[in-house]
RNA sequence: GGUGGGGUGGCCGAGUGGUGAGGCAACGGCCUGCAAAGCCGUGUACGCGGGUUCGAAUCCCGUCUCCACCUCCA
């Protein structure tokens, strides 16, 4: 069975057709390690994880490679009580703590800028040698892709040269257009001497967007499969790769996807509106495994519109989410009382809608639905029918990786650190409820309430079901 | 100016010609000592104006409007 994936470039979904039967190479661009990670480093990193995990449910051996941009003009800049190699480590182990938390996959290479300068140098000579580039006109050790050289420059953003504004990465005088971009960047007066790498043009450091073209050479080949981003790095970044690669006579990326960008109450954030949503924060505030349902509750393609209400990321679109996943895993609870979830496949209607182009709202739409019949075939005292269908669900939350049940959820302090208090806890819960039970076989209601108010007072809800009474911390 | 994406019920969000995806909220019912949870039911939704068609959210024409990108961006 295909998969169909929309590619940018074509515009259009297509049949995905590795180009070796099996297997799948990704390419994802990765942060810039400048400054802390907010929820659309997120969304775009649960977004191409979700792809990959669906290639791989799908049979495919995936190759996923995501890099991490450790050398920049914003590094330096941030870098100011710290040197700069310091705050890009830092940060990184930020980015890498946000992407564990909501269960994304680590890539099967995270390489660093900085370690792969001397393919960047080959690949820059290989540009220049082949009437790509050159060195700056202005004697320093810039070295610039010269877009009037390739005439199919913009074909991934579909615009031509005349109409785009001139780039201002560099000194415009050194440049034979000023839409020429710089693959090397001379060292200058200042700049540290760690952040400097002698190069046949002189001593300087990458430019931003030879890296992707270097490292997937490196990592995946001349030509691979899947180059992903956010849509904010289809230009320039992706153009000046795409250019920069073909230019140099690199097959590069057959499909090139882009997740869509995350907008708070109907706004892009930005740091001069201050409405940014920081990981760090909002998995403080709100489960990480909901935060990956709400990304993976819409199209990946598609903008997402977090609400927050009055400022607090309680009350809007988290809330809402917290309320649609709470149900599924609350029926899993069900049935796990009931008996063991068979393992089984996601129903065609789930495994079709993935299958093109990863229509996840479709997909959860299944899996609601799937659970309203396990909650119903639970009610109705059909053990059998619901095991089945809990086990269904639990395939489909296994290949969103939102299986509640993970160990990735119940990493950190909780589990070990709360066995104690946790004990202590259900000793004295479980007290009160026997307490109840009897008030209740005496039809002693104002008793039994009191107890549950108590309780509930405490965080903690009794709920009576059939035979049995259950109770959660809320 | 160029490129691209939108406007769907109280809210979010799918859907490219044929019995109203799914979720959140609300209301009614079943269940319950009462609740909660669950299940069942309840909505004359497709920016506006034309057109094509037996039939349009979906196709065509016009029009209004919002957003993103155009060398910092996931």
């Amino acid at each position: 069975m295909t998969v169909r994936i929309y590619d940018s470039k074509q515009q259009a979904v297509v049949d995905l057709q590795p180009l070796k039967a099996g297997e799948v190479s990704m390419y994802v661009c990765g942060p810039t390690v400048q400054s802390s990670p907010h929820i659309g480093h997120v969304r775009s990193a649960v977004a191409h994880d979700l792809w990959r995990r669906w290639l791989a449910y799908r049979g495919n051996r995936v190759t996923f490679v995501r890099n991490v941009t450790d050398i920049d003009d914003k590094v330096l800049v941030n870098a100011v009580d710290e040197p700069w190699w310091a705050l890009a480590y830092r940060i990184e182990l930020e980015f890498t703590a946000a992407y564990r938390a909501v269960g994304v996959l680590a890539p099967t290479y995270e390489p660093r800028a900085t370690a792969s300068v001397t393919e960047m140098h080959a690949l820059i000579a290989l540009l220049i040698e082949r009437g790509h580039a050159y060195p700056a006109l202005d004697g320093s050790a810039d070295v610039y892709f010269d877009v009037r050289s390739w005439e199919q420059y913009g074909a991934l953003t579909r615009q031509s040269i005349d109409k785009m504004e001139p780039a201002a990465d560099a000194d415009p005088r050194g440049k034979r257009d000023p839409r020429d971009f710089a693959l090397w960047k001379a060292s200058k007066d200042g700049e540290p001497e760690s952040a400097s790498w002698e190069s046949p043009w002189g001593a300087g450091r990458p430019g931003w967007h030879i890296e992707c073209s270097a490292m997937s050479r490196k990592y995946l080949g001349d030509a691979f499969d899947i180059h992903g981003g956010g849509l904010d790095l289809r230009f320039p970044h992706h153009e000046n790769e795409l250019a920069q690669s073909a230019a140099a006579g690199l097959g590069f990326a057959s499909v090139w996807s882009h997740n869509g960008l995350v907008n708070v109450n109907g706004e892009k954030m930005s740091k001069s509106l201050g409405n940014s949503i920081f990981a760090a924060d909002l998995l403080s505030t709100v489960r990480p495994i909901v935060v990956r349902y709400l990304l993976a509750a819409s199209h990946y393609r598609s903008t997402i519109d977090l609400r927050t209400e009055g400022g607090s990321l309680e009350g809007g679109s988290l809330t809402e989410a917290e309320a649609a996943f709470g149900r599924i895993e609350a029926m899993l609870e069900r049935a796990r009382r009931v008996g063991e979830l068979p393992e089984t496949d996601v129903p065609d209607a789930f495994g079709a809608a993935m299958d093109d182009d990863l229509s996840t709202p479709q997909a959860v739409a299944v899996l609601h639905d799937t659970t309203r019949a396990a909650n119903a075939a639970l009610d109705a005292g059909d053990s059998g029918a619901a095991l089945a269908l809990a086990g269904e669900a639990l395939a489909m939350l296994r290949a969103l990786g939102l299986d509640p049940a993970d160990a990735v959820w119940h990493s950190g302090m909780s589990a070990s650190s709360g066995a104690p208090q946790s004990a202590a806890l259900t000793s004295l819960v479980e007290t009160l409820l026997a307490e109840r039970r009897e008030a209740r076989a005496a039809k002693d209601f104002a008793a039994s309430d009191r107890i549950r108010d108590a309780l509930a007072a405490a965080g903690i809800l009794v709920e009576d079901g059939k035979q049995t009474t259950t109770w959660s911390i809320a």
